[in-house]
DNA sequence: GCTGCAAACGTAACCGATAACGATTGCAAC
DNA sequence: GTTGCAATCGTTATCGGTTACGTTTGCAGC
């Protein structure tokens, strides 16, 4: 019976068994104060008429559901890898987790969504929820926990070391004997897009080399947007033997660029990028890039989440998770 | 205020705006018989205390909530482009999307798992479901589509024509002039692996080349299990001259294995995998496979549970979609 | 036989929102 | 002036499950 009629409540399995709905909750819940044959009475009943407890209903009359939520715009394949983070860290932990997308915006976002939907799921369905937005003003009644949040978050949060990564992919390519380093940012008031820039100037900086304005080039993490900018970039006379982007799809795009323009990669241009994702160690040649897991920024959210819905956090409010210089082909010295 | 106290409530916005909570709900909903001037009172008292209904005492009062759910027991990549079809194909409907993800059994899957949680969120919280797994035997008081379902589902269903897939995966192994082509089985007891297995045993027999057991190994659609196949086929005297695996993550364990054993693809051995993931795209060389666009698939479920929900679904119960052939270079002709 | 106590179970209020219904008011038509 | 209709808005039952509280029952102790 694919589509049954109405679905089966407690006062059916009350009815069933002879007994009050109160009794039904005691025995689906294993409180005391039931006799053992009145328990088998309404188990059986229970086993009868496949009874589930309804989430909604629960959800309502108890402050405590046991499912934490989580909160995302977009489906991008990180936020798949944050998901399975989550996930790992929820399991066995008696949480379920909820993933609530919207789908009047999808593609034309805007601001306050995740606002309106935080407010319509906690207090409520949620014990607790995990947001996965660039943007921050988040509140709310339960717990929250923001992955990769904008600047002035003041959420409890957790994200990658995006300065100490970006200085040491610059490091690297300094490392290399580079010294004009092309740079393209991410989109301007991003929290991960700040810390990038800055840390591509403190290792120029660090290491005593000027920097040069109009090497940067300002993004948008699209990988679309560094198209021109690298065009633009590589067209010049006096190119750079090496370009650091914000991310690595755009990364990549600058390598395909190169190619285009008829340049060898990493023979005339050296390439890092940022985040390690699948292509990268896929595409000829590997582009060396900084490792921020996703998984990881996740997993710890799920962790912290957790035990802040329990009230036995004792870290930080805010974690920064480490990254990795992860070298691979598309990086080597200059030409002379 | 970040963790605030108690969430706002249809009454607290009544008494600050001096009505009562009917017309409230009224306001809230647009409906007819409220005066403008009364309207502009909820309004900002709404404003004022930030005030967002509750998806859980809606759902539980309301038959319907314009909520759809997605129940599914892991999250592999193709689970995340299934998804990403499915909110395609809801946006701008109205709809919004719940993922339902059970911690406790992540990983170590049992059977039974969707069915519980079908009960807990259908006819309440959701007004139709979208189950992604392999098991059958599902009921719901709502609507249900299953995608990728097992074989004697009767729940209405989104799959790929895997007998039609897999019959021109080796059609074009054979018209490469393989006579000795190997298969790497998915986990039996799926309707995807049986009919990939009947489309290779098909194709054969058409072609009049009779079938050799002894060529045919059971993996289990885990990449992982296709390693200790492959090495036994290829270490054989008589080896294969190509392998067709049914799934893309088996086949590239293949090639690997080939390699290892200092077989060169497609030189001597050609590959064909079945999924068409990215991975095989961008490995080297590409997997020729066949694309089941998973993305596809769940554009397909979205709307058709949208239909079934809104109760004009014209179209067949069952819906089978095409698949494509992928040439790229794990295939070539057989060396003579 | 009466009291005391605890186990066992039912009753009803409650969570937040909705909708059927009833009550009130305003306004126009006769 | 009265009637009728429609607009407006409050009251209340209701959804399914939980829980504080009250009632009944059984049994031991005096």
């Amino acid at each position: 019976m694919a589509e049954g009629g109405a679905p089966v409540t407690m006062s059916d399995v009350a009815r069933l068994a002879g007994v009050s709905t109160a009794t039904v909750s005691r025995v689906v819940n294993g409180r005391y104060g039931v006799s053992a044959s009145t328990v088998a009475h309404v188990r059986s009943a229970i086993e009868q008429l496949g009874y589930e407890t309804s989430l909604v209903a629960t959800s309502l009359r108890r402050s405590r559901t046991n499912v934490l939520g989580l909160v995302t715009h977009s489906f991008q394949p990180y936020t798949a890898e944050v998901l399975k983070g989550v996930m790992d860290a929820l399991s066995q932990s008696g949480f379920d987790l909820i993933i609530y997308a919207n789908s009047d915006l999808y593609g034309t976002y805007s601001e306050g969504w995740e606002k309106r939907h935080l407010a319509r799921l906690s207090g409520t369905l949620t014990d607790g929820c995990i947001v996965v937005t660039p943007w921050s003003k988040l509140e709310s009644s339960t717990p929250l926990v923001a992955v990769d949040p904008a600047t002035d978050s003041t959420v409890p949060s957790v994200m990658a070391d995006n300065l100490a990564g970006a200085t040491t992919a610059v490091e690297h390519l300094l490392d290399l004997g580079h010294r004009r380093i092309g740079f393209i940012a991410g989109r301007s008031g991003l929290a991960a897009a700040l810390s990038r820039e800055e840390g591509y100037r403190k290792a120029l900086t660090d290491a005593g080399v000027p920097i040069d304005t109009t090497l940067i080039g300002r993004g948008d993490f699209n990988p679309a947007s560094a198209v021109p900018l690298a065009r633009e970039l590589l067209s010049r006379p006096d190119r750079p033997t090496a370009i650091f982007a914000a991310s690595d799809g755009m990364a990549l795009k600058v390598v395909e660029v190169a190619k285009d323009l008829g340049l060898s990669v990493p023979g005339d241009l050296s390439v890092v990028g940022f985040d390690n994702i699948l292509e990268s160690a896929l595409a000829d040649p590997g582009l060396t890039t900084i490792d921020q897991s996703m998984y990881r920024l996740g997993h710890e959210a799920g962790r912290m989440l957790k035990s802040l819905v329990c009230g036995n956090w004792r870290g930080p409010r805010h974690i920064v998770l480490p990254t990795r210089l992860v070298v691979r082909g598309s990086t080597t010295a200059p030409r002379l």
